[in-house]
DNA sequence: TCCATCACCTGAGCGC
DNA sequence: TGCGCTCAGGTGATGG
């Protein structure tokens, strides 16, 4: 399940074989995505050249000359680097989106179809205007994210500090894995109102998001279920957990069991002894 | 404006 | 072994 993480991974992967390679030919095998493929996708790309691939949240934007093609992963949405040989691997079930350069082929496959692929034409404005970015909140890298920032931005606010940290409106790529983690981190009970937090605890849980995201993607990502970087590997981030997944099982820090409750209908772990 | 809930989707895991 | 049920969760849409 891509995070903020899985993605950064996911481009790093990517980047270094797609960057200035001109996509020769771009086959669509489900349009039925989040939202439909455009049906002119696979001729509008064709024999164009990609300049390079950024991230924006949860979102890869691939520049080329006339605009850009944004990819989510969803749920299950993988993106994986194969060889462009005389007999490729024959796509499998779930493998929709195939953009094939002349020694590779860039394979999208996504078995709950949460993913999307869209197509952001240059004449239309900045990538980051399209609808689906221009309300995102910060990224978590930027020296915008702050304590401060995130106070200011939840005085008021009852929803608890865990689904703020979700909605993607005040700092973005935090998904249910790594907000449970990074309130672990900061010691903070993700079921306290936002608007209750101090200036203080939200320093220390931007701090603590920062570090959090930093090491899964040092560590190569997460691997719940069904995620895998470009070159098929695994990450290992999910060692690391502190709760995530930890129902009942010794805190590591302190042994008091992980508690389990529900969210905004998504499980949120804790240690009722060191998050107060 | 804020918040809760629903819908989308399929595979894994479990009980019977 | 097979069937049916529940759960997992990112995020836009909807309604209170």
């Amino acid at each position: 399940m891509p995070e903020l993480p899985e993605v950064e991974v996911t481009r790093r992967g990517i980047e270094p074989y797609v960057a200035g390679r001109r996509v020769e030919r771009v086959d669509v095998r489900t349009r039925a995505l989040r939202w439909p493929v455009p049906a002119d996708f696979a001729s509008t790309l064709g024999k164009k050249r990609v300049r390079k691939v950024e991230r924006r949240g949860k979102y890869l934007l691939f520049e080329i000359e006339d605009g850009w093609f944004i990819v989510h992963l969803g749920m299950t949405g993988t993106l994986r680097v194969l060889p462009h040989t005389a007999e490729p691997p024959a796509p499998a079930k779930h493998d929709h989106i195939d953009w094939i350069f002349d020694e590779f082929i860039l394979r999208f496959r996504d078995p709950r179809r949460f993913g999307a692929v869209l197509w952001h034409p240059r004449d239309a404005g900045d990538v980051l205007d399209h609808p689906l970015l221009a309300t995102l909140g910060v990224e978590p890298f930027a020296p915008e994210f702050t304590g401060a920032l995130m106070h200011r931005r939840t005085r008021g606010r009852k929803v608890s500090v865990k689904q703020a940290l979700l909605a993607g409106d005040i700092v973005v790529g935090v998904g249910n894995i790594y907000a449970s983690e990074s309130l672990f981190r900061a010691g903070i009970r993700p079921t306290t109102p936002a608007g209750r937090v101090s200036l203080a605890r939200y320093d220390l849980l931007a701090t603590a998001v920062r570090a959090t995201l930093a090491a899964a993607i040092d560590k190569g990502g997460s691997t719940l279920r069904d995620f895998v970087g470009s070159n098929g590997e695994s990450g290992y981030f999910q060692l690391d957990y502190f709760v995530y997944d930890r129902a009942g099982l010794p805190c590591r820090v302190c042994g008091t069991p992980i508690k389990q409750i529900v969210q905004g209908q998504r499980s949120t772990y804790f240690c009722p002894h060191c998050q107060r």
